[in-house]
DNA sequence: GTAATAGTACTCGGATAGTAAGTGTCCGAGTTAACCGGG
DNA sequence: CCCGGTTAACTCGGACACTTACTATCCGAGTACTATTAC
């Protein structure tokens, strides 16, 4: 499995949604539909995303999520912590100190600050990081604003206004 | 889980000893042993290095590893990629051409090219196989030689001859 | 016309399977080199 | 003394459990908004 999962991959897909969204976004079931998810599953996502202050929600009928600053100040980073939870890529065990030569009993040069090994690591780590904070949520945004038609964009926020109008009601009649 | 598993640990530890180890390098066992690690476990990580070029292995009762090049000529990276197989650190599974909006028919700009998201996480992930290329099994080993008293490292090595020496006989009697 | 009530769809959280990957063990096949006995 | 068979420990590969994390589903509780109903 790669260290980066789909959890984070539907997250972006749908914060990307989000950037054309309005005011009154869609809901994380609205997203999941569109792009073809497991409902139940982005449910799981979308609270992560809000406590790291990158998403708003609102409850009730009419609910939905909004971007809760400008796509251009939300870094991938930030999205994949929020989600995946700062999951380090490397985890130390620290093979050294389990020499069988002292038994038990490392001694303290052995033991004393961080692994050579662990240190290259979060090096590597730290370039990935520093990458992924390179890029925006605007930025990416930009390039699929670029590829798609805007018809296409328009008919998708369409969608989501026919999905929020469909809502409630229901009892009675279906207007016709 | 980190990207980076125990196998990656324990391939570069054991590496690691075979810079000090001379021609005739210990076996897996020894190494196993050394370290308090499985060695059906790592007799299973040795043949990948072996593929990979990066250790030469000897069969038969006096059999062992050593190294086939030059430390510094050997980066972290070559190592990880030999163990992990170049695992990717992002699986992208075109969630953009799943949308329901072109029902089972993604249009050709919808398909066409790398995805955005894509783009970004192999940017990052170049971002850290560069990282790893730069450290080499020779710079790590100067580190921990000057951290370990040479007293130490030369116990280590007449302890993997006392195990060369050991092997072999044991049919009749023991020398005393 | 206004206030109270019922209903709907939402968010949120926990509990629970199924699946895939990593970790670790076991066993057998083939290889090498030292030891042992016969020529 | 020399040569072939035996033996031990190695590498190598496959098959097999165990554990963990990820993916996905289901259900119940609480919330906000709408429509209906009562006054």
């Amino acid at each position: 499995m790669a260290h980066l999962t789909v959890s984070v991959e539907y997250g972006i897909h749908c914060l990307l949604w989000l950037v054309d969204a309005g005011e009154h976004g869609p809901s994380s079931r609205d997203l999941a539909e569109l792009q073809g998810i497991s409902p139940t599953f982005l449910a799981k996502i979308f609270p992560k995303l809000e406590k790291a202050g990158l998403v708003q929600s609102s409850g009730g009928v009419q609910g939905g999520y909004r971007l809760s600053r400008h796509p251009d100040e939300i870094t991938l980073l930030q999205i994949v912590d929020a989600i995946e939870g700062d999951k380090p890529l490397f985890d130390c065990r620290q093979v050294r100190s389990r020499c069988s030569m002292y038994a038990d009993d490392p001694p303290k040069w052995a033991t004393d600050g961080i692994c050579a090994i662990h240190a290259a690591m979060i090096r590597a780590e730290d370039a990935m990081r520093t990458s992924l904070s390179e890029s925006t949520l605007g930025s990416v945004a930009a390039i699929y604003h670029a590829k798609a038609p805007a018809q296409f964009l328009d008919e998708v926020g369409g969608w989501f206004e026919e999905r929020l109008r469909n809502r409630r009601v229901r009892t009675s009649s279906t207007p016709g």
